[in-house]
DNA sequence: GCATTTAATGATCGTTCGATGAACAAGATC
DNA sequence: GATCTTGTTCATCGAACGATCATTAAATGC
């Protein structure tokens, strides 16, 4: 199982796979981070790093060379995996006063369920969020500044003037959505086959809630 | 740095009431998996049976007098801890249509979430079900048997007969509530200070969105 | 082909883990 | 107050942990 790629000289393929390979820096400190991810995520970040170096067919003592303590590996892996989530297209795309809010939520949120409902993401954020990490923190209040917010003043546009909505009801709209993915990657339970469907169907009984018109 | 053991008051020959304290089996097995509890939700499952033996002010080794692996203690940790989170009266409450089903789930949820928005039980059912705990599923599935699909076929009852619900839109519901302990508990977010208001009105939009009066 | 550089290994360090068993002492009984 | 029971401590085990460092061998330049 050599995920990666091999290197130019192929010597008549009298290599063993077993072999001691040598690979760029950089390319190796890819691989460990990609690896790590893959690993603390199923087993923790109190993932042994002998166990680590083992997926990796390297010894253990190798990752050191890469990172100079456990914890440093960690932060790479958090840094690797925080990015790829938010996208800065969300903002314009839910301010586009062109389109109704019921198409803007449903199409922010198939692509950020596209994002996040992964179980790489999924169990290391809830790890991280469980070890007291500010990384979560940040990431949620960011979350809400910059989109929850913004989209809770475009419903409040779109909404009839009799009950307005709150900040709480988006993040209960939000939780839900979410604990779509905690049920699978967390508790590993079965969910629907069409996750968009389901999505589809809260913002609308959300936006039905305040007599306007879903997706 | 171990505030436990010393002593304040020098009486000497005086009765030391931190001293060496000779329990009844009993006293002192429920004292431990009462500290086990609350050590656990805090550090997680791989939490130190050293550090767990400081907090009781007692030895390591006594731990493994009353439960023979940590293993041992951890399930009577889930055993505790499963405990009081449902209650048997539950199906005759959301059954009881002498009553508006609005005001059923309002109930329901707000003792419901009195059992649940709770420190130890929201970490300790998070760790385990990232562990990978069969309790997790078997608490899950009884709680969408037992609960969800009740409640799911008095709300159809109540339900013009337009657009039916779902028990995935019963999902959506419960997971938005859920996710209030979820923000407080694991990411340490702040949350609104009345929980059972925001719940009222999570229920009350999901009546709404099926043309059915909340609470 | 030989010297140089440097990934990668292998052996090992000091520490800490869960777990064990002998030694000790608190409390009841007589 | 001597005896007995047993809750608790003390000392320690082997395994496993993160981390270190001298050694080995694959690539590169001359």
């Amino acid at each position: 199982m050599n995920g990666t790629a091999m290197v130019g000289t192929e010597r008549a393929g009298a290599r063993l796979e077993t072999d001691r390979r040598r690979l760029p820096p950089e390319e190796r400190q890819q691989q460990i981070v990609d690896t790590a991810v893959r690993f603390f995520a199923e087993v923790g970040l109190d993932g042994k790093t002998r166990e680590l170096a083992k997926r990796l067919g390297v010894t253990q003592s190798l990752i050191f060379k890469y990172f100079e303590t456990k914890q440093d590996l960690i932060e790479a892996v958090y840094a690797r995996v925080y990015l790829e989530r938010i996208s800065p297209d969300w903002p314009a795309l839910i301010g586009d006063r062109s389109r109704p809010i019921g198409e803007r939520m449903s199409i922010f949120y198939r692509d950020y369920g596209s994002r996040i409902f992964d179980h790489d993401w999924m169990r290391i954020f809830m790890f991280s969020g469980l070890a007291g990490a500010e990384l979560n923190k940040r990431y949620l209040n960011h979350l809400s500044k910059t989109l929850l917010e913004p989209i809770l003043e475009e419903v409040r546009m779109a909404a009839p003037n009799t009950a307005e909505p709150t900040l709480e009801d988006l993040w209960s709209l939000h939780g839900g959505i979410v604990y779509l993915g905690i049920r699978q990657h967390i508790y590993q339970m079965p969910v629907p086959g069409d996750p968009q469907h389901e999505i589809d169907r809260a913002i609308a009984r959300f936006l039905r809630s305040f007599d306007i018109e879903g997706p």
